[in-house]
DNA sequence: TGTACATCAGTGAACGCGCGTTCACTGATGTAC
DNA sequence: TGTACATCAGTGAACGCGCGTTCACTGATGTAC
């Protein structure tokens, strides 16, 4: 039944079902919650054996954090590749089907974020700075926030990623996406209606 | 120097000690950090002697859970007290006073808020819950929000409950409360905003 | 193609450590008379 | 006020457990000739 594998597919193919099973641990109890043993029976591998891909569980922990910043880079390229008027109408979508890939994803990111005593939480804060500043660019280009201060531009960037970042917890979480994007449209209609009023 | 103190007063004391420890340690490493023996260590006493205070660990993260939550209700018995037609001037500098008081308070909640797995995350997301509908009720008697959808002043109390949270976080945080006080009032004038013209 | 050797992912026993919690104790504080 | 007893916050030794990590090993896969 199953094909015959090289030893570096049969490894990147463990290595692959450690992660995996990492980032579902840190969604739900976070980084703390990071347990070889356990991480290793998911896996289908013995405890000592995690340490052939890893040389700690921090090394593990700071590979979830870049995928996770990794992730959120990769959503604001597609949002800022599609051209649009109206975010509050396009981005929701775009947003819960990337989140649908990978949920563990999401989660990681906000653990990460509240987290700021560990490790991989700089990693995480940058990747939301950047992501806040490529989508401030892109929202100051639209024709409604065309007569729009600088300053109410940045606020509004700031408050647009902090809802689509909620938005993708909520829909990592198994909620129904469509409900979820008409939510998430909704915050981002007073958003930018606030932002074209100032 | 020191007062001669009843045998009630002084075990008021010290528990005081432990929860206070706790609060500091939950604020910097989440539930999952607290440790009984540095706890103990903190209040100056012996580890086992937690146990004259609380049944179990769980006991007392149950009661940090409890005090974050009450801190969030006190916050918003304040702001719905205060009489204003501008809640984006007058909320902020309200929230960042009561923060000060007790910072590491808000970082519980917002621990507690992301742990969804955790036993006390029902209680902070309850507490959250209602501070979104009595504020949404302050909200919708605005004169700016008189025309406005139900639905509307639903969204806006949801992100002007998520902008306070932020806020109170980041006071805690250590940083300038009046600086902060400015961005935070940016942010609520941008959804206030938004929601006024829809 | 066949053989001899090298590699290395996965194994299993073992380590030292910090954890939450128990238990019998002590001695200062509180109470009854 | 003085004495005899009760209470109980804090003590210190000890428990069983799960943790991250090490190490020498095995045997299938890969490589050189």
């Amino acid at each position: 039944m199953t094909a015959p594998r090289s030893r570096a597919e049969q490894k990147r193919h463990t290595r692959a079902l450690i992660v995996d099973a990492g980032r579902r641990t840190v969604a739900s109890r976070g980084f703390s919650g990071l347990v070889v043993r356990e991480l290793a029976r998911e896996a289908g591998i013995v405890p000592t054996a995690f340490y052939r891909h890893f040389d700690s569980v921090e090394e593990l922990a700071t590979e979830l954090a870049g995928a996770a910043a990794d992730a959120l880079a990769a959503l604001v390229d597609t949002l800022v590749s599609i051209p649009t008027q109206d975010p509050a109408s396009d981005w929701p979508r775009q947003a819960s089907t990337q989140a649908a890939e990978n949920p563990q994803t999401w989660s990681v990111l906000a653990r990460g974020l509240v987290d700021t005593a560990g490790p991989d939480h700089r990693v995480l804060s940058a990747a939301v700075d950047t992501a806040r500043r490529r989508l401030g660019i892109t929202l100051g280009r639209l024709e409604s926030l065309s007569g729009a201060d600088g300053a109410v531009v940045d606020v509004t960037a700031d408050l647009v990623v902090v809802v689509l970042v909620r938005h993708l917890m909520d829909v990592a979480a198994g909620q129904d996406a469509r409900t979820l994007d008409g939510e998430c449209a909704a915050r981002l209609r007073v958003v930018l209606a606030g932002a074209a009023a100032q």
